[in-house]
DNA sequence: CACTGGCACTCCCATGAGGCGAGTGCCAGG
DNA sequence: CCTGGCACTCGCCTCATGGGAGTGCCAGTG
């Protein structure tokens, strides 16, 4: 009874405290949720709540404000995520519907995202490692260079250019070309270095040293742990609507700034469907504290191809993005299933 | 004589004000540039200068700043462009020589302008309309479906698939890549569609609406107004760098959020090498007053392939952003053409 | 034992007065 | 045409003050 209406205490000031962004009272709390007690008997559950650390004063007399241990505990007990409404879920299918190709798919994802939470979203390009090749490509570019080109099912195209340090005459570039391709196409990226060994034995000697180039080249791509590219969006949201997050708003910014660091934020890999919250300290990053992400794997029914999500301060709407992040992944997963 | 040492005073303001970012006064005038004459005198000459609107004061009594009227007149002919140093030309050099392809390259020249002028950097992919075709490959999906790839001079690699409606023999498929190739290899993407035109009689008569299909879709391909892409990075630099910005910073990030916005600000094509300063008010966007646009185009020595440039508070250091922005669109119209 | 009303206390913050200092415009004199 | 002097303006910093919101504690009650 008493422990349940604790609980109740805080959910009352994590909700006040976020559409507020003011600390809040004991007795604006009575005021507007009917608990059906005193302003000091809440204030006494203030007290208790403080104790365990789940709020925090800013200074001696005034109101509570959540810290980030009660923010875990709103959002591990005591919210459930929103589903999003019908008019929102329409929204989101036809705007993702008229898309046309990845690149597209991924830069509407992110505007969506942003548009849909307010805040900033990061998008993940489907990972390479799943996927498999499509065409490998070669063009002579001089006769010591040549253009590698590789085609995936997901659409995308990887190309390097490649010294070969030696001449390759046409003839066995073409040979090249055809070994390369029925060595690999239709074969996924992590087992396709497999079928390339011993390719190199069925030339002559004199063009063993370039198609060796090209080979390495290739097994480069191929294996090359790909810098998973990752697209941002949004990042005026922070100004817009956190008032007063401009003091702090610089180390969010230089961080969004870095590849690596986007990737990291949304998190190792996990199952998808299951949504992860960091809150605050729990991200892995310095000046990141008060930021707060949730991410979800996206991807067919049988395997996740990608991550996305969202960062916002902690004082944010919790069950509302949940919703938001866990709609758009799932239309995404589904888009990029059927492409 | 009257008239030079206005113009001196003009140009000691618009310095002063650049670095210390607080209005000058008549006695710091003379105390940090030896004008030879005293305050009163310099007074007078800003109450000219005020009179004719290069010049303003934030406050009465307070000293006094530059107008957009101000910078322009600056700009145009008091200062000169800042060269680099030549350990910021070789920085530069072996930043841009790692880079391994076009996205690459791009990339690296945002990162490198935004932490050279400390500024936020806008880069311009090269143009299609105006580069040529390296290569055309074909590859056959299905027997009625082709994947057709067209390889720039500019790295940039174009692809769309084809449905032919009708089946192609692989031979058919292989003389069809090799008249495309003889046909608009080197060749202009503008130029490229008379260089196709009758190449369909050459095939027989049962090839020809499968050869049809492919040939309007590289027409699609090269004619088709691309839509240009642009890269943005450094907006942190908006924040780091420019304590008091943060107050109007929002409609600033609004608008680079938009390519289309960025594009636009990048101006409409001039000539190569010819910087372009727009200040303040100048910018076709409301919310960017109090910001100016420093641009250029580069490419190859005969033709300008696409736009860079920096943005920034009107309160910039614009010798040597002018400097800088120029140094690195030279060095990356040089590797564009290389590669 | 849990809850309540009352009360003294703390401390943030908005408000306003005062003083300092930087900078100006103007003027008379060189 | 330049200069030094001088009165004046005005932003900003500092400090003191008062109001108000919120708290903790305590004694009283069902």
């Amino acid at each position: 009874m008493l422990e349940d209406r604790k609980l109740d205490v805080l959910r009352a000031i994590v909700e006040d405290y976020v559409s507020t962004h003011e600390p809040v009272g004991s007795k604006a709390l009575v005021e507007r949720h009917n608990l059906g007690v005193s302003p000091a008997t809440i204030r006494n559950d203030m007290a208790a709540l403080e104790d365990e650390g789940y709020i925090a004063q800013p200074h001696t007399s005034a109101g509570r404000i959540p810290t980030d241990k009660g923010y875990r505990l709103f959002v591990d007990k005591l919210s459930s995520v929103k589903p999003l409404t019908g008019a929102e879920r329409r929204a989101i299918q036809s705007f993702l519907d008229g898309a046309v190709d990845l690149d597209d798919i991924v830069g509407r994802t992110v505007r969506l995202l942003a548009q849909l939470t307010r805040q900033v979203a990061v998008v993940q390009y489907p990972s390479l490692t799943r996927s498999s090749v499509r065409h490998v490509e070669l063009v002579a570019l001089t006769p010591s260079r040549v253009l590698l080109i590789v085609i995936t099912n997901t659409g995308r195209v990887e190309q390097r250019t490649i010294e070969l340090g030696d001449e390759l005459a046409e003839t066995d570039l073409g040979e090249l070309r055809a070994q390369l391709n029925s060595a690999v196409a239709g074969v996924r990226m992590a087992d396709a270095p497999d079928r390339l060994v011993g390719l190199v034995e069925r030339f002559t000697a004199e063009a063993r040293p370039a198609v060796a180039a090209v080979l390495s080249g290739l097994l480069e791509s191929l294996v090359e742990e790909h810098e998973e590219r990752v697209v941002m969006g949004g990042a005026a949201n922070l100004v817009r609507f956190n008032p007063d997050f401009p003091l702090t708003i610089q180390p969010v910014l230089e961080a969004l700034e870095e590849q690596v660091v986007l990737l990291r934020l949304l998190g190792e890999a996990t199952d998808p469907s299951v949504l992860t919250v960091r809150i605050g300290h729990e991200n892995p990053f310095q000046g990141l504290t008060g930021t707060s992400v949730v991410s979800v794997g996206y991807g067919t029914e049988s395997e996740m191809l990608a991550k996305l999500g969202v960062l916002g301060p902690t004082r944010m709407d919790y069950p509302g993005t949940m919703g938001a992040v866990r709609a758009v992944a799932r239309y995404v997963g589904k888009i990029v299933a059927e492409s």
